[in-house]
DNA sequence: ATTTATGCAAATCGTTTGCAAACCT
DNA sequence: AGGTTTGCAAACGATTTGCATAAAT
């Protein structure tokens, strides 16, 4: 999915819950569309000089409830937010750096999904659980902390 | 591994860094060992009554030094806490109920690992990462919250 | 005796919220 | 005007820490 359609998602998806698609909301999408990849509160921040970071944090969650965003819990305990999958049309894991907290995205081969749906469904039979998602994370360490 | 074998284990695993496996520390364990999921800080404090909220943190951190414990996160930003990998002496997965926050223990079949090692290893090659371990969560509504 | 562990209360830190002003339609 | 959004400062909640006491070696 291009930028203007990302906006356009967005922006129906806020209306919907008779929320308004905001300059500041505006930026913030445009600041994960380009990152992608999950960022913190202080990325975030850096990338909008002079938004509070109440501000931030208000209408990542309002974004959230839109589904226009999603949560992403790294090694450290500060959150991250990316576009959700919805948004950004494609499901992905992530690999998640233990030295410097970064994450980045990774795109699954079909092979790698067939294999996790496979689990999903035993994991249902076995244990009487309703999968909905499922989360795959590669730890280790990234490029630049080698 | 059975019990006195995770105790020993365990004691082992504190003696090396000059800590001793204290009274509280073995409550720990056995609550751990007993539940066979992450548990939160209610459910440690529950079943170890008169023990104090810090020290039950500060004993948790010990043992997680030690590697005897690790942290999981769940759906909820509560810490979840198990008996670590080595000192279970088996691998094993999440399953995270979205409702109540539950996290039970799921083992993989050889063959979903066998799709992990594969997974990490192009990953590896792709994104120029170090893959250290995986993290593999099966996100949905248990049993219980259907 | 000397080191380690405990409990309490206070501090920390990421995140959330109350409120009054600013904004949009 | 009537609702929504904003920034500031204060509140929140899980976790951590300082300190004085208790326990273990």
């Amino acid at each position: 999915m291009t930028d203007p359609e990302v906006h356009h998602e967005v922006g129906l998806r806020l209306a919907e819950q008779g929320g308004r698609y905001t300059m500041l909301r505006q930026t913030l999408v445009e600041t994960m569309a380009k990152a992608g990849r999950p960022l913190n509160i202080t990325e975030i921040l850096d990338d909008n000089p002079g938004t509070s970071q109440s501000s931030a944090y208000r209408n990542i969650s309002v974004l959230i409830e839109a589904g226009a965003v999603q949560r992403v819990s790294g090694s450290d305990d500060h959150g991250r937010f990316e576009l959700s999958e919805d948004v950004l049309g494609h499901h992905h894991h992530h690999l998640v750096c233990t030295t410097c907290g970064r994450v980045d995205d990774l795109v699954p081969s079909p092979a790698l999904e067939r294999a996790f749906a496979e689990a999903a469904r035993r994991a249902a039979r076995k244990a009487d659980f309703d999968v909905t998602e499922h989360r795959f994370d590669l730890i280790g360490l990234c490029a630049q902390c080698r």
